[in-house]
DNA sequence: AGGATTATAAGTCAGATGTATTATGTCAAC
DNA sequence: GTTGACATAATACATCTGACTTATAATCCT
């Protein structure tokens, strides 16, 4: 047989691939004619790998959220050795928005399967799973930082929370040239500031 | 000929059906058969009033935010004659929160038509100016409470605006059950509370 | 060496979609 | 009563979609 190949590694590349559609043409051209051509092969080829569309969709979801967590990983290990909260979850939001090249795609196709998950169980499950997990490692954050003293003992932790999450908000806004990202920036700045500064 | 008809109701009652599709059957099904038997009449017909599916989705879209701001304008009149601007807020915010049928309706078709703009020069245009212009109405809103003193003068308008409009971050995190609605409504009235506390 | 297995390519198919065309019915104006 | 503008319906059509099938070539394993 021909030279065996990496799977997983193909459908990263297939999967990196759906992300340029997404970031360029739009979710209306995600079929999987336009994204083997995107990722260079036949449609053959790419059904060799993912056996329906939805297959491919919900791997490139996976993958995205996966890509993501790593950016913010590889972020954080520039921060030193025992970075500030705050500095955390500065780095954290800025890299859910739409900032530069792959932030913005991955940030596009949440948006899509955000869409597609309202209509379909398995697809609402998984996205939900995904937000839950996220959701719970920033309140876990939030919780040791008001233990070690960074932020105020007043304030409660789920609460600021989901008012940090909201900060996602902007992406809309940034997508439409309603706001430049350095005003997004500086919103989420000021936001922490308050947010630290009662400690 | 036959009995005149009122061409824009008959629009209006077809854009109402456009969003009950998108609300129950996903964005995906988004087409002029569907829309056509959600109203209740043959596609032909359908296409009588709307020449192309852009356009009939342009039409819906301009009426979903006029709807929503006819809902405000519904909302502000209970608060009675002088409202206070932090109720103003909060009703604001919460209409444009999917927390009832119309709202979230109006909110899916503009998640749905912010995902066609970033790759439709004219839709994007569209879009933009009606936030650019629901942004500016906040703005001129938040300017006012701190002339009237009931925000801290100390306060930058325009980031005060950015952050209230980022709260419509919440949309997806109820969509997807990661947060109940009353979390939602207890995180705007923390940040209001904030907002206005300081004056 | 040779059979088994896999990667890749190409073609086919049924269904759906937006749009265009045509037909039919209705009613007002002259 | 005939004409013509309008509402509605039905159908046709080219295109695109995901899924499936088939064909070919390459290499692994025995």
């Amino acid at each position: 047989m021909p030279k065996q190949v990496d799977h997983r590694e193909r459908r990263e590349a297939i999967a990196r691939a759906l992300w340029r559609v997404v970031e360029q043409r739009g979710v209306t051209q995600l079929t999987m004619r336009v994204v083997a051509q995107e990722a260079g092969m036949s449609l053959g080829q790419l059904q060799h790998y993912f056996a329906s569309r939805t297959a491919m969709l919900s791997f490139a979801m996976d993958f995205a959220s996966e890509q993501t967590s790593v950016r913010v990983q590889q972020g954080l290990e520039k921060l030193g050795d025992r970075p500030h909260p705050r500095d955390v979850l500065r780095l954290t939001l800025a890299e859910m928005l739409p900032l530069h090249a792959d932030a913005r795609a991955t940030s596009r196709m949440s948006a899509a399967y955000v869409l597609e998950a309202l209509h379909d169980e398995a697809v609402h499950e998984q996205a939900r799973r995904g937000l839950v997990q996220g959701r719970a490692l920033v309140e876990q954050l939030v919780r040791q930082a008001i233990a070690d003293g960074h932020i105020d003992s007043g304030r409660d932790p789920a609460t600021e929370t989901n008012l940090l999450l909201a900060l996602t908000g902007f992406t809309s806004l940034i997508e439409l040239d309603v706001i430049e990202p350095q005003d997004a920036l500086a919103a989420i700045d000021v936001h922490l500031d308050r947010l630290f500064r009662s400690a």
